[in-house]
Formats: C-alpha cells, sequence, structure tokens
DNA sequence: GATATAGTTGACGTTAACGTTAATTAAGTG
DNA sequence: CACTTAATTAACGTTAACGTCAACTATATC
C-alpha cells in the first residue's frame, strides 16, 4: 500500500510537477530516500506534501507552511520548554485559521445576497417578458 | 464620514503602502478620482479594496480577485444571460470557498489533537519532574 | 550493443506583486 | 518668494515559486 513511489508517479498522485518536488526537496520540506540517484518518496513525504498543499490553498507562503509542518513534526517526545513553545505556536496558528474562517463566512453571506438579488431580477424579468402570465 | 481619502490616508487606513494602492489602480481595481493629479479614494475604492485584500488573505491572485470583484459590481440591472452566467459564478465561486473550509477545519482538529498530546505530555513530565506530587 | 525510457543535475527564464529610487510638480507656510 | 511637504510618473529591482531546457546517466528491451 505505502509502497515508495517514483518521482513521476508522486507527482502525478497529487497533481504537481516532478520540478515542483525537487524544489520542495531542496527548500527541506520532503526528504525522498535514494535508489542510486532516483528519489523514491514515502508516507512521510507524502503527509508532508498534502500539508504543503493545503496551506498553499489558504494562502500560506512555502515557508509558511515548512513552519506549520514543523510544528506538527516536532510534537514526539520534546523537551519541556519546547512543549510549550509548541502550544503558543498552535495558538497563534489557531487564531490565523478563525480570522481565514471569518472571511470566508463574511464572503459567503454576502454571495448569498448577490445570488437572491440576482434570481429576484430573473423572476421579475421573466414576468415581464411574458406580460400574458402576468396578465391572466 | 465618507470624505474622499489622500493616498497616504487610504493606505495607512488598510495597512498598505501608496505603491501598492497606484498598482491596484492600473491594475483595474481601484478609479480614484483626481484633484489635479492627486488621487481621492472614495467609498467604492474603500469597498473594492476591502474585497481585494480580504481575496488575498484568502489565497487569491489578484486576477481571480478582480474576478470576485466583478462578480459583485455587475450585479444591478444586468442583461438576462449575464445575470444566469453571474449565477454560476457565484456557485463555483461558493464551492470553492467552502472547500478551503473544509482544509480549515482539518487543519484545525488536527492542531487540536497535536496540542491535545502536547498537554498530556507536558503533564506527564511535571509528574515525573515532581515525585512528590505523585507519590503523596 | 543500439536505442528508447525515466530520472538526475545544473542553470537560466518567467510571472506576480509589489519595493525602491529618481526626477518632477503642486500646495501650503513663514 | 524661498522652502518644506506630499504627491506624481517612470523605470528598474526584487522575491517567491516554480517552468524550461540542455547535457548526462542508468536501466531495460529488442
Amino acid at each position: 500500500m505505502d509502497q515508495a513511489l517514483s518521482i513521476a508517479e508522486f507527482a502525478e498522485a497529487f497533481g504537481v510537477t516532478p520540478r515542483t518536488l525537487r524544489f520542495y526537496e531542496q527548500k527541506g520540506i520532503l526528504k525522498p530516500v535514494r535508489r542510486g540517484r532516483t528519489r523514491l518518496y514515502s508516507e512521510r513525504d507524502k503527509i508532508r506534501l498534502k500539508l504543503t498543499l493545503r496551506g498553499k490553498r489558504l494562502g500560506f507562503s512555502l515557508n509558511e507552511c515548512i513552519n506549520i509542518i514543523n510544528m506538527y513534526d516536532s510534537s514526539p517526545a520534546a523537551e519541556n520548554l519546547q512543549l510549550l513553545h509548541l502550544c503558543r505556536k498552535i495558538r497563534e496558528h489557531r487564531v490565523q485559521l478563525i480570522s481565514k474562517m471569518k472571511d470566508i463566512e463574511e464572503t459567503l453571506s454576502a454571495m448569498d445576497s448577490v445570488e437572491e438579488q440576482c434570481l429576484a431580477q430573473l423572476l421579475e424579468d421573466s414576468s415581464v417578458d411574458k406580460p400574458e402570465s402576468a396578465v391572466k
């Protein structure tokens, strides 16, 4: 199931190009094992790429994505002080995400009202275009 | 209340630079009135800038933001066919936004569990570091 | 053993979204 | 009216995030 994938397969599976994967590797996001010089992508790479792409969809830069990922990665068995630091970063990130959710909610409700007006206008137009149905 | 603002005031009010405002103008997002050559920003510019910045926070490109804004702007008294087109664009955009919301929700719940593990670890550590409280 | 197929490493190119600087101008102030 | 202050245009610079291309290599197949 989680056998290592070649770069083309891995890229295909996530809708990105091989070039993107090499670029992410150089950025430290991915660390595929090598068979000879050829890259082989593992389950861990899969998770990290997933997190990266999700971050990007939400408007975070690659560097921000890296921070987010490292946040998740540093969890198991860390020093006490680092755990506290992690907790603080989590709270900060949560604030950002919740703020983005509010942006989305506002946009959605604005869109709802535009759609409503739009539909109302269409109804009005149709009753004007076909006067018989309005007269009868 | 909604008197026209100079470029510096307007920029300051939104946390952007004058250069950004001129750039957005050239992109067709803003259309400040001129007193002489000096730009004066109106309520309409305010709304359009707000929408633009919100779009950017959600990871949309400037061109996508322009499309979104034009969507809102084309609503009053459009042709029937265009109204239908608008409705479709609204539905498409809604899909994108809801998808982004799911991304956020997933991230939030993942963060919750990381935080939980983090706190559990901290508790465990503290009961090991202070054996008296565990013994007593 | 020639050749087709993937993959690799540079290295330069490109686009979006502004930053920065210079040269000019208009408006207010002592 | 000399001078400061804020604004303007024009033009080149910059950074992130890849795209593109060339030259090379390893493997498999006929």
